[in-house]
DNA sequence: TACAATAATACAAACGTTTGCATTTTTTAA
DNA sequence: TTAAAAAATGCAAACGTTTGTATTATTGTA
């Protein structure tokens, strides 16, 4: 009842031949005649054969399979960064394995264990905000396992390349320009303290501030401390409603800060750029839609993701994995002008 | 210098017993004694040892991996039902490993053939609106590979479950709803013809339009013809540009294409909903955001996903995969109101 | 026509597990 | 104490490939 798959045995056997020159005849090894090797595919063609992709990884010891570790899935610079590396992986024959740590160490631990059972040929790894240690990703780098590192990065790992983007340096221009628009008072919106991505940006908020003498109103900063839409949306509107002074320009680190802020204000009935300007960081769409559009820095997601595949891949073809000389790439951003500014 | 992973031989030599034995202890089988059962977690945990998925796969014939095949990665929907499996899956022991077929038949046909090669134990699919021939996917079923399909199915498959949302119903409701509201002249904004959702909630328009004797402005219909965000936009723009009758609501088929319809009346200085009501489709997260907060057609469709991953492993457990006996789901959708309406 | 050189193919081990069956060891009961 | 029963362990095949080396077949050359 069960048709069994076709091996290379079956048409080994079916053309009285070994199932070493089979094998080779399919890989078109030049070792095996012409007329062989024709007959071989034909016949494999016929017979409907499929490789083993388990067998093929179990003899060669690669699965051509990247593994890929976020903190979540449902956050479009994480998918954007995933479609870069599915990008680049394809094109050099590699498939992706997504894995979600869901803003959790425990999880990120986990998902890195279960990646050591050989089912992928390196790691692409996001750490959470909760990773302070990164002891376990210097123990999977030490079983040989090659790694890059992309995105909010605590602690350098020596072994793993790192890809990044210059936040500090980022938010410092948007602060910059808010600056020589003429503002003066100058909010800052940005997310948990934990993660390192935040901190860089207020440092770049902050150095921006003193470089150009403005004072900093301590009353115009917010520190959000949830990760959920619903929590940070009620955070930035608790905000607004309670600060007593009205700022006149809004700095915030992610694009959904940005949007989240300026529906608080615009309900509020100030006009946006108006009365106050608003500036989100990110670049990952929605910002053209809302009316009005918001000025946004602009990050390449998508380059972060190749480059990390690249790295990765490029570890692959290192002969001795166990002295490789760490890479860290920056990567620039630019400010997106909008109707919010 | 390299250091060799550790297998089990390298236990079972150390321990001076068999590879068997080793396997078995490992596994907690009754069958070996328990304080053999301690020395060889012990001696495994020591000498830090990970099994091989590789070769627990090819052994087994199980790789406890799920093959995903999406239109595209960059939109909400697909992530959410992703998200969905996911959590399904990873309950149950399983990965999940994802394809995007870029909207093209034939990658989810090169898609479809790569998971043939034994990396997969089962695959969910959404069909592409190219995708009008299932014979690709009734031969991945023949050879024995359990198949779930969801959304946009044109044609049923025998031997595939289907899950997917009652679209006609949806739009009917969502069409009535303006109708009670009292609105007269409404539009309707729908996507590419060649996909089924679409053809399907554009159906459940003209129904709740007959069924109420609501007239139909023909120039109040768009049918989409792009996939690409920057081109609906313009299309939506220049819809409204050319039409000569001002319609009092607009049903449109995603959340995005609301959206963008909002922001394109917003700009002409229509006021929502005073003048115009509007609906999206999706509840994807934005419609809440944007002012005034979009009125929408709210999918499950983190639901969706574990419900065809649900469908899936269940028919990895079934005894006689060939004589599968399709089931459909079909799932209820409900209408968020928001302030567009 | 014979012999080396070369081309084509075959053999068998290896990859790291699992598992049915055989064997050995221990326990139980007469 | 001894045989049978039960428990613990070991052997070896199997999963479907790849690949180094051995073998056989086919050339070319003197």
């Amino acid at each position: 009842m069960k048709k069994r798959r076709i091996k290379l045995e079956d048409i080994a056997r079916k053309l009285n031949i070994s199932i070493a020159t089979v094998s080779r005849a399919l890989d078109k090894n030049p070792r095996v005649k012409l007329s062989t090797q024709k007959k071989v595919l034909e016949t494999a063609e016929l017979m409907g054969y499929m490789p083993n992709q388990i067998a093929k990884s179990l003899s060669s010891g690669k699965t051509n399979i990247i593994g890929v570790i976020i903190p979540r899935y449902d956050e479009p610079f994480f998918i954007e960064v995933c479609r870069g590396i599915d990008h680049y992986a394809r094109e050099h024959n590699y498939k992706i394995l997504i894995s979600s740590s869901r803003n959790s160490f425990e999880f990120e631990r986990e998902n890195l264990m279960s990646f050591e059972k050989g089912l992928v040929d390196g790691i692409i790894l996001s750490p959470t905000h909760e990773t302070e240690t990164f002891t376990h990703i210097r123990s999977i780098i030490k079983k040989g396992i090659p790694v890059v590192l992309f995105d909010n990065i605590k602690e350098e790992v020596s072994g793993a390349d790192h890809v990044l983007i210059e936040d500090d340096k980022a938010s410092f221009s948007a602060v910059e320009f808010l600056i020589k628009k003429g503002r003066k008072k100058i909010g800052f919106i940005g997310g948990i303290k934990e993660k390192k991505v935040f901190q860089d940006r207020f440092k770049g908020y902050l150095d921006a501030m003193r470089a150009y003498d403005i004072p900093i109103h301590e009353e115009l900063i917010l520190h959000c401390s949830s990760l959920e839409r619903q929590f940070e949306d009620n955070e930035i509107q608790h905000f607004f409603n309670t600060i007593n002074t009205t700022p006149d320009a809004i700095f915030t680190c992610t694009d959904n800060y940005g949007l989240l802020t300026m529906k608080t204000l615009l309900k509020m009935g100030y006009k946006i750029p108006e009365d106050i300007s608003v500036i989100g960081f990110g670049d990952l769409g929605l910002g053209n839609i809302f009316v009005p559009s918001l000025t946004c820095v602009s990050q390449p997601n998508f380059e972060m993701g190749e480059k990390a595949a690249e790295l990765l891949i490029a570890q692959f073809n290192e002969s001795n994995e166990f002295n490789h000389v760490k890479k860290v790439i920056k990567l620039k951003t630019n400010l997106v002008e909008r109707d919010s500014t």
